[in-house]
RNA sequence: GGGUCGUUAGCUCAGUCGGUAGAGCAGCGGGCUUUUAACCCGUUGGUCCUGGGUUCGAGCCCCAGACGGCCCA
């Protein structure tokens, strides 16, 4: 009655076994020398006779793919970072022990060093002729199927580790990912960004209307909250005279789990003094052109079947502009909130009782509009109201100095000229908790820390979130976030 | 939180009308000295997600739940 993947466990176990008796089973001795791909880019083209004449011996180690015995002779396909190289095994060559271990002991998922010339076989593939070939870690569970891969999304997810190996489209995904992160450091480093560190465990959760986790420093006897947001101490750096910082790195986010959304996530969060909203608009077109030069895009590319195209400049557009243009009405018609309110009725959009203008205008374009952004464009005009950190716009102090990116329908970034006023800043405070108060749970608390810090003095200034997985998700064409983190959180898993 | 789809061998997947649960790969045994998802012969392996119900009989129908996907909030 034994199931079969504990059947094929017993197999391997004593296989192991067997090689624990004769001394070191899992020997560190090895030292590869050669990867797949550099053998193949050097020697891609070297006919066979050449090859012979080279003589040019290789040690090669990786995970055996592919496994193929036919009686006093076999391949086996190994698999190291940068690709796949075969190897040609025989008796004659590399000694009856160590043959009779190739095909008694060895399994597909195996770990194997090979050390030998390199040939080319009848059929024109480059192979390393063993001359020595060694087990260096017996893999004890078996690899998923062996052409077909790891499809099972939810295994994927809890066992990214067998994901990584089946796949290698997801190892290049994660591959991309480093790139970007790279690329995103080269371009603030250049422009003369200090790259720090701030607090992800805050005394007061701030910088954006979220839930935040709660924990709590047992020695402080302090609750303490996982950061929403890296905003305010990046700020405070700012009045401590470090004028351009940057910071990517991890926020958290109490909510829901979606295609969109992880708990945790990364954002790389930057702040120029001397700036405005408007030079950040022209940064983050920089920004996006630098990151697909980096990775070799042109100045378009594909995301869930759409073309999204970053050779023109990206269109401004103001919210009001688009929400007016969404609802078939004139701008002048959603000035007011109880206009507004009717046209949210007629376009079945639900706002929160009570609720002001600007609030109200948020609802609608993020229920009506967000979602047709395909191609990038910047939205301005972001009401006061929902930008508690927000300068005022000097034309209109119903509204502020800010603008998100959109792509694909999706936000990916969040900038504006940062308020610098303390007693502007207390009142909005002020206002958030007020909400708070009236049951608004994602309302900010009042920090009157981070007040008293705008009290010293913070230069004219403007700042800017990035969200780094949704970057990573529209580079790699990935539908969803779990795509594109290693290790997505999921519920506990049946038992 | 609501709707909806899914869960069958280690992996990838079939499973008809409700009538003894299948294939390929992997594994195991045998053959094969340049193979290519090697091939040929033989073969092991099942809590059909879980628990109830209907039925002479349930992988299949009904109810509840778990986990996952997608949509909505």
């Amino acid at each position: 009655m034994s199931a079969p993947e504990d059947d094929i466990i017993a197999h391997r176990r004593r296989k192991l076994a067997a090689l624990r008796e004769r001394g070191e089973a899992f020997p560190n001795t090895f030292r590869r020398r050669h990867l797949a791909a550099e053998l193949t880019a050097r020697h891609g083209a070297t006919d066979k006779a050449a090859l012979e004449a080279l003589d040019e011996r290789v040690e090669v180690a990786g995970r055996v793919m592919l496994r193929r015995v036919m009686g006093k002779a076999g391949f086996v396909t190994l698999a190291d970072p940068s690709g796949r190289i075969q190897c040609y095994l025989r008796g004659a060559d590399i000694g009856d022990d160590a043959y009779r271990d190739f095909r008694t002991l060895w399994d597909i998922g195996d770990i194997v060093g090979v050390r030998g010339p390199l040939m080319r076989t009848n059929k024109g593939e480059l192979t390393v002729h063993a001359e020595q070939a060694e087990l260096l870690v017996k893999a004890l569970r078996p690899l998923p199927d062996k052409h077909r891969g790891l499809a099972d999304q939810e295994t994927r997810y809890r066992l990214r580790h067998l994901d990584l190996v089946a796949n290698e489209d997801v190892r290049r995904v994660f591959r991309v990912r480093a790139q970007v992160v790279q690329a995103l450091r080269a371009f603030f480093d250049d422009r003369g960004f200090l790259e720090v560190e701030t607090p992800m465990m805050h005394p007061i959760p701030g910088g954006a209307a979220a839930r935040p986790f709660v924990t709590h420093h047992n020695s402080l006897d302090r609750t303490l909250y996982l950061r929403v947001a890296p905003e305010l101490y990046l700020k405070r750096l700012l009045v401590g005279g470090f004028e351009r910082v940057y910071e990517i790195n991890r926020c958290f986010r109490n909510e829901g789990l979606s295609p969109r959304h992880n708990p945790e996530f990364t954002t790389v969060e930057f702040y120029q003094a001397f700036a405005d909203y408007r030079d950040l608009m022209d940064l983050t077109e920089a920004l996006l052109r630098h990151l697909l030069a980096e990775l070799s895009l042109g100045d378009s590319l594909t995301f869930d079947g759409q073309r999204i195209d970053f050779g023109a400049p990206v269109p401004r557009r103001t919210m009001k502009e688009v929400v007016a243009e969404a609802a078939g009405v004139d701008e002048a018609e959603i000035a007011e909130a109880p206009k507004l309110a009717e046209i949210a009725k007629r376009l079945n959009v639900r706002a929160p009782a009570g609720c002001g203008w600007g609030r109200l205008l948020t609802e609608v374009f993020e229920a009506r509009v967000e979602a047709r952004l395909v191609q990038p464009v910047f939205i301005t005009g972001y009401p006061a109201e929902v930008s508690p950190l927000a300068r005022g716009s000097a034309d209109d102090p119903a509204l502020t100095d800010r603008f998100e990116l959109f792509v694909a329908g999706r936000e990916v970034a969040n900038g504006f000229s940062e308020l610098n006023d303390p007693e502007e800043q207390a009142l909005r405070f002020r206002a958030q908790a007020e909400l708070k108060n009236r049951g608004d749970s994602e309302a900010m608390h009042f920090d009157h820390d981070f007040v008293a810090a705008l009290e010293h003095g913070m230069p004219p200034a403007a700042g800017e979130g990035i969200g780094v997985d949704r970057l990573v998700m529209l580079l790699t064409d990935s539908p969803t976030i779990r795509e594109v983190v290693l290790f997505p959180q999921l519920r506990a898993p049946k038992r």
